[in-house]
DNA sequence: CCATTACGATACGGACCGGTACCGTAATGT
DNA sequence: ACATTACGGTACCGGTCCGTATCGTAATGG
């Protein structure tokens, strides 16, 4: 909606042609607002317009509401994706718990996944497009490579896979997300994984089971 | 607060005694209002007044203000600590994640844990509250069953507790709070505890020693 | 019986909000 | 130049809220 709407319907742009800083001046006050940690319940359309240096018909002419305007503030504050090494099923799977983790380090991205969450259950609308522009594609890229490995032989291949990229991105999460007060020291992607690969028994303990079939 | 301090200060019981049905009728009021769906955000103290059928003094009388209500609200909610079966490691790891699967699972449980995450940031308050009452103790829980696992032997030694309860339990947790549309199967907690014992390598898959040292 | 306190109800003032409607002004296309 | 649209600012209406106060009534203890 809004950025993407006004030039595709009609545009022989005869007036005032709207302003894109005021458009950027809109969307940053509401990130400011969320940094400096004004609760998410009390962000109104007329607090915003004053923290923007904006009028309250300026941001009605853009957005149908509240939700609408967060929406395109989730998508605005998005970081681009970044490559996966490639070079190994373990290579990439640290590599994205590490976004994870550096999303729980810088603020911007952090409040947005705070406010996001919180807003999940009175608001499907913003879960459902924060869902859609950023979890699903990560999730998918995910169990994509776990696939990869599960053929590569890198991953065992009779568990859920589903399952599997929750093992693995859960705790990354849970500290991220849950715990504010919870640290994510460097190399806890690495130690995360390699510790799961290997498993949680002592060295020399037979797999319960068969100990060598 | 509240609850507890009334009788401690000073009780020579003069006038009409407050109702206990009154207490109940508010912290009820609220939890219905809550499991309805209505948002945090949107519940004032009239709302609440309204719901429980009670004055607005009645509230003002025994909490100062909505955030105290509603610490008593998460303590009143919260249900018995389950005895853990104590037969192995093992299986106290699976009762403790049986817990919180059951309380993704059960309305009242679940909301408090949304309603509580979704305070975090802008009211420490409550979260602090929820941290002392429910979550701390249920981590020192866990951390202790994990310690006596490390001394039997049923668990490796070589890594760090804290994580070791995060790789537990963030799987866990990841669905029951921060994915609406996810499912908690029965039999869900054995195969995470399960499938983390056993690994995530191949069968056959060789331990590789040191893998990034 | 009387002082005291709690009760539901109602009212109040001050504040903020949503959403719309205007200003006078600015920036476009024709 | 002119119509058109956007701009910041201001005002407005109807609504909800907070927090306090004040009713008349109810339930205690002394």
């Amino acid at each position: 909606m809004s950025l993407a709407d006004k030039p595709k319907t009609d545009a022989p742009a005869r007036g005032r042609p709207r302003s894109e800083a005021v458009e950027r001046a809109i969307i940053e006050g509401v990130m400011k607002l969320l940094e400096d940690g004004v609760p998410l319940a009390e962000l109104s359309i007329e607090r915003i317009a004053r923290t923007a240096g904006v009028g309250k018909a300026a941001i009605y002419r853009r957005w149908r509401g509240k939700e609408e305007l967060f929406v395109d503030v989730v998508r605005a504050a998005e970081p681009p994706d970044e490559e996966l090494p490639g070079t190994s099923m373990r290579d990439d799977l640290v590599a994205l718990l590490e976004t994870l983790r550096q999303r729980g380090l810088v603020s911007r991205s952090s409040v947005i996944l705070h406010s996001v969450h919180a807003q999940m259950k009175s608001s499907p609308r913003i879960w459902e497009a924060y869902n859609k522009l950023v979890v699903a594609p990560r999730r998918r890229l995910g169990i994509e490579v776990l696939r990869r490995g599960q053929r590569n032989g890198e991953l065992r291949a009779d568990v859920d896979v589903e399952l599997l990229n929750d093992l693995f991105v859960g705790p990354m999460l849970v500290r991220a997300v849950m715990r504010p007060d919870a640290d994510l020291p460097d190399g806890l992607s690495e130690r995360i994984v390699d510790t799961l690969l290997e498993g949680l028994r002592p060295a020399g303990s037979p797999p319960v089971s068969s100990p060598a079939e």
